[in-house]
DNA sequence: TAGTGGTCTAGACCACCTG
DNA sequence: AGGTGGTCTAGACCACTAG
């Protein structure tokens, strides 16, 4: 039983995963318990748990106590996109990063932002190449961010002056496909009609809103990802 | 020094988090080691060890052997996206799914498919309470999924049966938004020239070809998600 | 209520990397 | 070369929950 060959966690997840690939354990099959596994493996019960952990994470195996831990039947997967700074974003690509302010102006905050009292609006272009590659389009919240109101933005972006002054602990995003309008295509520099891939963001603290951003990207933008258990491959 | 308050990982992670919004430790900053920060919390460094790791997972810390723990300068967001199996996806939005397969060929794979065999072509539309939710448009490996060539998918779609048939270990998934093709605009019900929502998958079973897929979803698609520190908040 | 996973401890060794 | 994080161990107690 007691296999010296399986010391590491990561040695026990690939063997998971081999049984679950080669169907010893079918989607829905209930897995022997942490302390039998450890003792099959010949190796301590927080390792084996580590292991397990670490698939549950991905998705791939369902663990309640007292019940157990499961094959999962409909494994979901999971895509961990990383959403850096737009200047780093353009950097990493080997692009010269540029920004331009539109438009600053208080005004009348949307129902994102949460609150009824008077906002920072901005509108601004982050170029790569000197070529258009997103509108910024956010509305900052005075209340959380009074010291946003005296910052001009007009060298540094909002994107990047906010990760390094307003940290949040919460967000929400969210993605989708318009048409662009006329404003954009214009800001853009693409035709009124192009498919534009939208980054919708909103950040809070504990329960203050933030800032609410929409993020318009130049036709043909991709985002890009990897998904898997971890294995390397390819 | 030894703070008895300060027993699990999630309320060490929760003070260290604290201390970098509180400035005490500014981005860049290089935190103590996990000794000493374990003798200052009064628990073993395994605790302390869980806590970073969550946090430097998540993005806000940087760790490296000897160079010790730091404080991330730019925190790259970390977005993890469901991504479900399609039918779980529109019956969790309490719709009816409805699928219905287009075409099934076989012919000569594409270059994103990795093989010059012919491989089996797939074309398939899911529904949300009878309105068209998505199209798929897939290509299949039969070198790694012989299987695939004996199913008809007039019933269940690829996407079900290879999730349960073919498991993969390794993919690859991106995002973008195209103007719906006069094709496409048919078959989803709506206007060419439509901005829609494109998902490009591709999955290996270690370095050979699963499966390239391409889901275009109906225009008005959202894919959502939320981002944080895992503190739950509002 | 009993079985299972979740977590903590105290100690140890190792792998990696910076200085 | 030495300091730091990464991991493993053996044991313990706790929290959740299915039966």
């Amino acid at each position: 039983m007691s296999d010296p060959q399986f010391k590491s966690w990561q040695a026990i997840q690939a063997e998971v995963l081999r049984r679950i690939h080669a169907r010893d354990w079918p989607p829905g099959h209930t897995i022997p318990n942490e302390v039998d596994l450890a003792r099959e493996f010949g190796c301590a019960r927080a390792t084996v748990n580590r292991a397990l952990q670490s698939l549950a994470d991905s998705g791939l195996l369902e663990r309640r106590r007292k019940a157990g831990t499961r094959v999962a039947l409909h494994p979901v997967g999971k895509a961990t996109l990383d959403i850096p700074v737009l200047r780093q974003e353009i950097e990493t690509r080997s692009m010269t990063y540029g920004y331009r302010l539109v438009e600053r102006a208080l005004a009348c905050a949307p129902a994102a932002l949460g609150t009824d009292k008077t906002a920072l609006h901005l509108i601004a272009l982050h170029y790569a190449d000197d070529v258009p590659y997103v509108v910024e389009d956010r509305w900052i919240n005075l209340t959380s961010v009074p010291a946003a109101a005296e910052q001009p933005f007009d060298r540094i972006s909002a994107n990047e002056w906010l990760v390094i002054t307003a940290p949040y602990t919460n967000g929400d995003i969210s993605f989708t496909a318009e048409v662009a309008g006329a404003e954009q295509a214009r800001l853009l520099n693409t035709d009124t009609g192009a498919a534009v891939f939208v980054i919708d963001r909103t950040t809070w603290d504990h329960d203050q809103t933030i800032t609410t951003v929409r993020l318009t990207y130049a036709p043909g933008y991709r985002i890009h990802t990897a998904i898997g258990t971890g294995m390397t491959a390819k």
